[in-house]
DNA sequence: AAATATGCGGACTGTTGGTCCGGTTGTCTC
DNA sequence: GAGACAACCGGACCAACAGTCCGCATATTT
């Protein structure tokens, strides 16, 4: 389950590791997304700053590996799991199910990505997480409506997770709308009813 | 044309917003969006910082004051103008129009949002420029689509607007690329065909 | 020309992301 | 278990930034 980014990581240096990332997700949890400074993030995990530079580059990396942990499970499902999430099933089902599990992430996890979206600068197209998503969406938009620009249909329905705009359009008494909607607007580009 | 918050605006008080919105275009230009701090800004127009931050609070309303400037003229148009961009044409092709418009306006200035998109924090959706696009992008979504959820749709099509995305999905060969690809997006949305 | 309010400048503050290096501690070998 | 080695750690340090403040200047009005 953790990752070791040389043949065997220390042991002080995963359980660090660890710890930032679980300061990281409180801080976000308690206060908003720019509550979460490097100093605030090293004094709670208990770690100096440095190490907080070391494991994540920088803040943007911090909250990608975050974010990344998030999604390693439905990425893996994507991938190789069962349909209709993985593949087998015809475009349409399978893009339902992967916005549902997106959405459901997202829904979860708005002021992570609202904060990771501020400080992720310059490179979210690079950004490998990013790229599997898009790869995947064009994919099944190239399968059912090959007359259209899939690359970018990718990128537009991926402009839709954003922090702020899940908060501004999830109702307080249904905390699934977003998805729903999302799915809603997939669904009139794939068909051509 | 400049807009007066009291009944006379001063005359120098006038002449450095001038030089403040033309420094912060300048700035803009030169370097990348981070680029251009309040520092910077105040130093090349030849103003005191405090000038800079009394006039627009604070960076979010600069830039958003020189996106308003640059959009201002496209709002008119929309509101009193002659079809097709104003009233009375077809929904179709109000939006083909009003898209055109506003895409000429984000591809000339894709850096001027991205920096926009960082320093607007928390209320990009209360912004009144925002609510105005939004607004119209909804009348015309409901009329063509009354099954759809329009209002979610507009936000959908105006999150496309985004500095990053402009310029990632933009050939150096083809610079109003953009701008098609929305709006084939948005008549997939609009027609059921 | 005097009075008044409006605007001005830039020193100042607190916070941030990010760097750096002397010292520490895990790990591996013998 | 002892020693050697590399990996890792902490937190002092830095430059840059957004934003505040207040004594001074200047446009406008009477």
């Amino acid at each position: 389950m953790t990752e070791q980014r040389t043949r065997t990581e220390r042991a002080d240096a995963a359980r660090n590791r660890r710890a930032v990332l679980c300061a990281t997700e409180r801080l976000l949890a308690e206060g908003g997304g720019d509550h979460v400074s490097l100093d605030r993030v090293a004094a709670l995990a208990g770690v100096g700053k440095g190490t907080v530079f070391r494991r994540f580059g920088n803040r943007a990396g911090l909250l990608q590996a975050l974010l990344e942990e998030r999604s390693r499970e439905l990425r893996d499902a994507v991938g190789n799991g069962p349909p209709p999430l993985g593949p087998g099933a015809p475009a349409p089902e399978r893009m339902l199910a992967f916005l549902d599990g997106l959405g459901a992430i997202a829904e979860g996890n708005a002021t992570l990505l609202s904060a990771h979206g501020q400080a992720c600068a310059e490179d979210r197209y690079g950004d490998p997480s990013y790229r599997f998503w898009h790869h995947h969406l064009a994919a099944l938009f190239a399968d059912g409506r090959p007359d259209l620009d899939a690359d970018f249909l990718a990128h537009a329905v991926l402009a839709l997770f954003d922090g702020d705009l899940i908060r501004h359009t999830t109702p307080p008494d249904d905390p699934r709308h977003f998805t729903r909607s999302v799915q809603e607007l997939a669904m009139a580009l794939l068909r051509r009813d």
